[in-house]
RNA sequence: GGAGGGGUACCAAAGCGGUCAAAUGGGGCGGGCUGUAAACCCGUUGACUUCGGUCUUCGAAAGUUCGAAUCUUUCCCCCUCCA
């Protein structure tokens, strides 16, 4: 379904589309007529397996944001559930199963993003957090299968993506996998129920995970609920969204830091930038269609881009000291003060260190062959220059003035030693 | 339960007694070109090294052999077909 072209006469739903959030829903004539009378309760699912969401999810979140724009109630429905299980969706092997106490640690890790994110001041439309781990986990089986289960038919389960896709590559599927979309769709139901959630939105590989939920109701309850799905985010190179050098662009500043996240964005391809300013930025519409129009630069407009995100996620102080340390340090070839640290103790210097053993303490490289091999092929730089020596001795006599040591790793990566 | 096929590095996939740290492709990383972009070209991609080598790796363990990813045995796992 394509929606770019309809006449949406609802604010929010004209906004979800016009930003490019709109992939597919089960009744959007009828959810607009609904959400002109009145505000809505929509709630997105998040997976727990990891310590940190990355930025795949930052679209959702968005979407949540937006809601409350709008005035809407967004619910965040933590997996603490069924992330005991693993959702199969989009998935060739079974993931690994975390133990209760991991998958609490993430949920209160992963709570901390979407307090920075979304508004948490306004009373009418601060987020709602559920964990279905609290509904799920008191479900007696027999009963369950007997109100549940018994809507649900094999045939139909066995054409959804998730399943299909599994069984036609030749891949496993567990029977508790198998389980995970009914499990999701009573999700559905407890919050249509519970908390008036008459919406489930979700990435578009969540289609069919949605629109169990939505029958689900109508068959236990005769009411109506809908479905909406947000695309699947294409890069212009083709490749999937939120790696880098780095690895997984994470959420949490504990794992990828603000200056790596700022890096992130301002890395865009060109042809993606104008794409991501409406996804992740919450710039009105028109305003960033005159930055673009204004601006020519498309590396000016990279900066800005990565600008709002940051600020968005790690706020404005952050944002800026992102934006001066990579000024001063891709810029004017200098160093900025945000740089990762390798730290050195003042009488292992005064020693000196083998520079190998410097370069492989984890931070740059996890091994010394990795690092020769950097060495090997011009990518080292100290201070600017680049290092040819594999056996250089690092004394205090190599940072600048005495002070300063930056090591760079290819054109990208700098780090700043520090003298403990 | 029966018959057959298979488990090789990040992924896919060759190798089927020595020349194998393991072809090839993808991915990753680096260099060149550039704009911290894309495309393209080149290099690199187990660890340690005094750069001579050394050590660990081909599902797991044991064995045959001067020598095994390659042969044998047992075990574990996956797939297909039959019941």
């Amino acid at each position: 379904m394509d929606y770019t072209n309809c006449s949406m006469k609802n604010d929010f739903l004209l906004e979800m589309q016009s930003r490019g959030y709109l992939n597919q829903c089960t009744d959007l004539d009828k959810l607009e007529s609904i959400c002109n009378k009145q505000t809505i309760t929509a709630y997105i699912g998040f997976d727990c397996t990891a310590g940190s969401l990355h930025v795949g999810s930052l679209l959702q979140i968005m979407v949540l944001k937006l809601m409350q724009k709008h005035g809407h109630q967004p619910i965040v429905l933590l997996g603490g559930g069924t992330t005991l299980i693993g959702d199969p969706s989009g998935k060739d092997a079974t993931r690994k199963i975390l133990e209760k106490k991991e998958i609490k640690k993430n949920i209160k890790n992963i709570k901390k993003v979407f307090n920075k994110i979304l508004d948490t001041s306004n009373k009418k439309t601060k987020p709602i957090y559920v964990d279905n781990y609290d509904w799920l986990a008191k479900l007696n089986y027999i009963e369950f299968l007997r109100n549940v289960g018994s809507h649900f038919t094999i045939n139909k389960m066995l054409t959804f993506d998730s399943v299909k896709l599994r069984l036609e590559r030749e891949q496993s599927l567990s029977y508790m996998e198998f389980n995970y979309m009914i499990l999701q769709a009573y999700d559905f139901y407890q919050l249509f129920k519970n908390k008036k959630c008459i919406l489930q939105i979700g990435g578009s590989d969540q289609w069919g995970n949605i629109v169990n939920g939505v029958e689900l109701i109508r068959r236990m309850l005769q009411k109506e609920s809908f479905g909406l799905t947000t695309p699947l985010i294409t890069l212009a190179s083709g490749a999937k969204m939120g790696k880098t050098e780095k690895g997984a662009v994470w959420l949490n500043e504990e794992l990828f830091s603000s200056y790596d996240y700022w890096q992130f964005w301002r890395n865009t391809d060109d042809r993606d930038v104008e794409k991501f300013l409406n996804y992740f930025t919450d710039i009105e519409i028109e305003k960033i269609k005159k930055i673009i129009n204004a601006e020519k630069d498309i590396n000016k407009l990279k900066i800005f881009l990565a600008n709002q995100a940051t600020k968005l996620l790690h706020g404005n102080t952050a944002s800026k000291r992102a934006e001066q340390t990579a000024k001063e340090t891709f810029s004017a070839g200098g160093y900025g003060k945000n740089l990762p640290e390798i730290k050195i103790k003042k009488n292992v210097l005064d020693k000196g260190i083998n520079i190998l053993d410097l370069l492989s303490q984890k931070i740059i490289f996890s091994s010394k062959s990795e690092a020769r091999r950097a060495i090997k092929s011009n990518a080292i730089k100290l201070n600017n220059k680049v290092l040819t020596e594999e056996n250089k001795l690092v004394t205090l006599n190599d940072f600048e003035n005495k002070i300063v040591l930056k090591i760079s790793f290819g054109k990208k990566k700098h780090y700043i030693v520090k003298i403990i």
